[in-house]
RNA sequence: CGGGAUGUAGCGUAGUCCGGUCAUCGCGCCUGGUUUGGGACCAGGAGGUCGCAAGUUCGAAUCUUGCCAUCCCGACCA
């Protein structure tokens, strides 16, 4: 069939992308680096999105928006900031067309270049600290907490539908605080939300830890970060949030007057998750039959397939699944009713268990005359016949089953696969042979984690939160250690 | 950005070395009919600038050059 997909096991990267191409939720585009995402795909970040942008309001935080286009300028005013990010830019160097006088089309107008240059949004810290040094005068100002909704541009060199491409959709908060604990705060606290966030919805258990000095964000103090663990064992950055200091408030001039009349710097945080997360719930419960949503964010959380013969027993399907679709509905459940007659039952299970929805209802006939249903889950595959009459709790709860299931699943792996060792060979063949995090005693240096990484491919993911500190000796160059932290091989 | 591979209808492909009724086959699509409990069947039909652009040639899917896009492996990164 077309539409089969390549075993994991036989190939993860083309698993990988058979289920985002097959399943609907993205196409490559014209454009390099580029893709489009698809309805399915798109309804799918939708509700990714509403659940974050819920719990960012809840948190006191309010929504705006800022230009795609920032003057060059802008970028060079943090140091660390303009390092991190000058490689990867796009540049708007002119305002106009013209018609090629060679008559090959539209040109570049020379004429039209223009005085500063633009560069498209690879993050949007300058502009809005350019922007907040008009919004700050008074502490009574503080804190300002805003989060934009965006797209943005890092011109990146190999890239990978949903995980790395040149344009992708996140959102983005800023923040600007009174004082170096209340925006360390906040930094963590939107940490723990994205974490809240992946395992409550996205079913994804996560690591929460900060990054070392050469894995943090250009421009910050400190970055805090989810980290999570895909089925073929490499870890994937989920979402960061950075203790910004007063980088950028010196670098911008941002200053409030305290309430004992002194002017001070005020400190910062931002934090981003993006379309990268689509990815991440792909990569980690899916399986070799497509992919496998978590309810909580499926686009569709139940499909109804109707079996029957002729247009009379149609009719009655229709009536009776009518009735039970605003059932659903009203319990709050997203379903589809596929009565579309140019495929067939057969077909349509293949194509719902590719998309991942959740659970899947076959009703025929038979099924109305004993008042059941068929219901199949598409985490295990389990079907089972369940009695009409009360069904919508009963899916309900089936959901919540799955969600947690998932949930679960992942865990287990996750737990599974952090493995600690305190020597440099077992370090390498754990990497090799098993993948996941490996937890190892570090002596703290840039030098030695470049070593590392040059000769395995390994970086630190994070040195998780709450970490203990105990002695030992770093596995490579056995100096002194203060702590374990946690390596892995990444996306 | 370096190395390797690929690009023929919506999808998957034959043909490319050796230029000349070669645009092949399957799935899908459209029409009609029979069907419908795990990817239906019959009959008829539509659909292709052979990635794009130059060039070589009497003639190019096929040879040459350039460009574009995708995949894999590196370096870089969310």
């Amino acid at each position: 069939m077309s539409k089969e997909i390549t075993a994991r096991a036989v190939d993860y990267s083309q698993w990988y992308n058979d289920l985002v191409l097959k399943g609907g939720l993205a196409d490559y585009s014209a454009v390099k680096g580029c893709m489009v995402i698809k309805p399915y795909g798109f309804a799918l970040w939708e509700n990714m999105r509403d659940v974050l942008d819920k719990m960012f309001k809840d948190t006191g935080h309010q929504n705006a928006y800022f230009p795609l286009l920032i003057p060059k300028s802008f970028l060079s005013k943090e140091a660390a900031h303009v390092e991190g990010f000058a490689k990867e830019c796009a540049v708007v160097t002119h305002y106009r067309l013209k018609n090629d006088p060679n008559g090959g089309g539209v040109v570049v107008d020379p004429e039209a270049k223009l005085e500063e240059e633009l560069i498209i949004r690879p993050t949007s810290e300058t502009i809005i600290w350019n922007t907040y040094k008009d919004w700050i005068q008074s502490y009574r100002d503080l804190p300002l907490l805003i989060n934009q909704w965006a797209n943005v541009v890092r011109w990146e060199m190999r890239t990978r539908l949903f995980l790395r491409t040149a344009e992708f959709l996140w959102q983005e908060g800023h923040t600007a605080h009174a004082t170096e604990a209340e925006a360390v705060e906040e930094a963590q606290k939107m940490m723990e939300v994205y974490a809240t966030f992946a395992e409550n919805y996205l079913a994804l258990p996560v690591i929460r830890g900060t990054k070392s000095e050469s894995e943090r964000f250009a421009g910050a103090v400190d970055t805090y970060c989810i980290e999570a663990l895909m089925q073929d064992g490499k870890a994937l950055q989920a979402g960061t949030s950075h203790f910004l200091g007063q980088n950028f408030a010196k670098a911008f001039d941002v200053q409030f007057t305290g309430k004992d009349n002194k002017l001070e710097y005020v400190w910062a945080t931002s934090w981003g998750v993006s379309t990268r997360l689509v990815g991440a719930l792909v990569m980690a419960h899916s399986d070799d039959e497509g992919l496998v949503m978590p309810p909580r964010v499926a686009p569709i959380q139940v499909v109804i397939v109707p079996i029957y013969k002729g247009d009379d027993q149609k009719k009655v399907l229709d009536e009776r699944i009518g009735a039970l679709v605003q059932e659903l509905k009203q319990a709050g459940i997203r379903v589809k009713y596929d009565d579309n007659d140019n495929s067939r039952p057969g077909w349509k299970f293949a194509e719902y268990e590719l998309k991942g929805v959740p659970v899947r209802l076959a009703i025929g006939p038979r099924d109305l005359e004993n008042g059941v249903a068929e219901v199949a889950r598409r985490d295990t595959r389990e079907k089972a016949n369940l009695p009409l009459e009360g069904l919508a709790a009963r899916i309900q709860d089936l959901l919540e089953e799955i969600q947690h299931n998932l949930y679960q699943k992942a865990l287990h792996f996750q737990e599974t696969h952090v493995t600690q060792v305190d020597d440099f060979e077992t370090f390498q063949k754990v990497l090799d042979e098993k993948g996941g995090f490996v937890s190892a005693p570090w002596d703290g240096t840039a030098e030695t984690e470049e070593k590392i990484k040059e000769l395995t491919k390994a970086t630190i993911r994070c040195i998780p939160l709450n970490n203990p500190k105990e002695g030992g000796k770093d596995m490579l160059t056995g100096k002194p250690s203060a702590e374990r932290v946690l390596f892995a091989r990444a996306y």
